[in-house]
DNA sequence: AGGGCTGTGTGACAAAAGTCAAAAAATAAA
DNA sequence: TTTATTTTTTGACTTTTGTCACACAGCCCT
């Protein structure tokens, strides 16, 4: 995890301990969850091995809103903020290995640490300018290009995920991308 | 603004004045553009009083990706980090005025306060929320039902936007949205 | 009042994507 | 390996949305 933060921020030994003083690390079986629906999302996850998806039930479909690779953050950012039950399953589809961090020890954390807080600031630009360009993906794009944009930006996953679990995270549905799959 | 800061974050007396120094204010007619494409984005800028859009240009046509109103914050985040010129255009919708913040004074100041980095994060959690919120209407939601959703969220904008801005932001042509507003 | 201009509505048709059902293929389990 | 289970593919058909062409309304302007 220290050699990710680092991508995001420069952080000291000092802050580093810190940091590592309130992380516990969880292990997760295929197909357990991480994030509950009904719950309230009182964490942030640090997913060091594995994979996961975050996902909305929808006219009793299962729509998978993102995925989580290695060494990425994840969270339920509306109920983690809000401290209402959550919409959103996190499920493992891979076995993994998580860090998780409570927020009220982030919160209390953001408040001692200049440094912290900088660097709590820089992941979510980093998260809001992802997000922002997904956004464009449906405004922009047709179903097609949304796939060869995802094959391109995400050319791993493309091996690890199920053709639905894309199909999904598209906005279509599964038949569509096996044809949309064939045609080229 | 002030006020508007307020709803994020508390700043103290000597933190405003702060802020406060390094603002100027701009005013816009109906037409004029904020951000101009293929132009560095180096500001962040808070709406006052106005109306605004953001799109992108896509097969000769213009896809508006956000609007901003009244008291609300906007940029090009991906241009402001990255430092490369900016796809994106930011057009006054209605005669506006707009504060303006330097991307060199804000990290300053960023660096110099922590509460000002506080306000910087505290912003960046909504900012995201929202994202993710938008992001949600076109993997869940029809045409028709994300015309339901926007008018639900923002039905002021509803009277003050063009049919056919509203359709581009809902990634719908205009002609396919005008056919939705008949039938109900 | 009579042009331009911009935005909106309508119709006929084409293309894209969804639906349902069933077969084929790939995985997991026994 | 054989059987079960899940996932993917295919086909026929329906619904939704896009495309193009043009009519219509509102508004500003002189």
């Amino acid at each position: 995890m220290r050699d990710a933060l680092k991508e995001i921020t420069q952080l000291d030994d000092n802050t580093w301990q810190v940091f590592n003083n309130v992380i516990t690390e969880t292990s997760l079986q295929k197909g357990d969850l991480l994030v509950y629906p009904g719950q309230v999302c009182r964490h942030i996850y640090f997913l060091e091995t594995g994979l996961l998806r975050s996902f909305l039930h929808q006219e009793g479909e299962e729509r998978n809103v993102a995925f989580t690779s290695e060494n990425a953050f994840v969270t339920d950012l509306k109920s983690l903020r809000s401290g209402q039950p959550t919409e959103l399953t996190i499920q493992a589809l891979e076995q993994s290995t998580v860090l998780q961090l409570a927020k009220t020890d982030l919160m209390r954390l953001y408040h001692e640490s200049h440094q912290i807080e900088t660097f709590g600031r820089q992941l979510l630009e980093a998260l809001l300018e992802a997000r922002e360009e997904y956004a464009t993906w449906f405004t922009l794009h047709s179903a097609k290009e949304r796939y060869e944009l995802f094959s391109q930006k995400y050319p791993s996953l493309l091996q690890r995920l199920a053709l639905g679990h894309i199909a999904s995270f598209l906005g279509i549905r599964r038949e569509t991308l096996s044809r949309i799959r064939h045609l080229k």
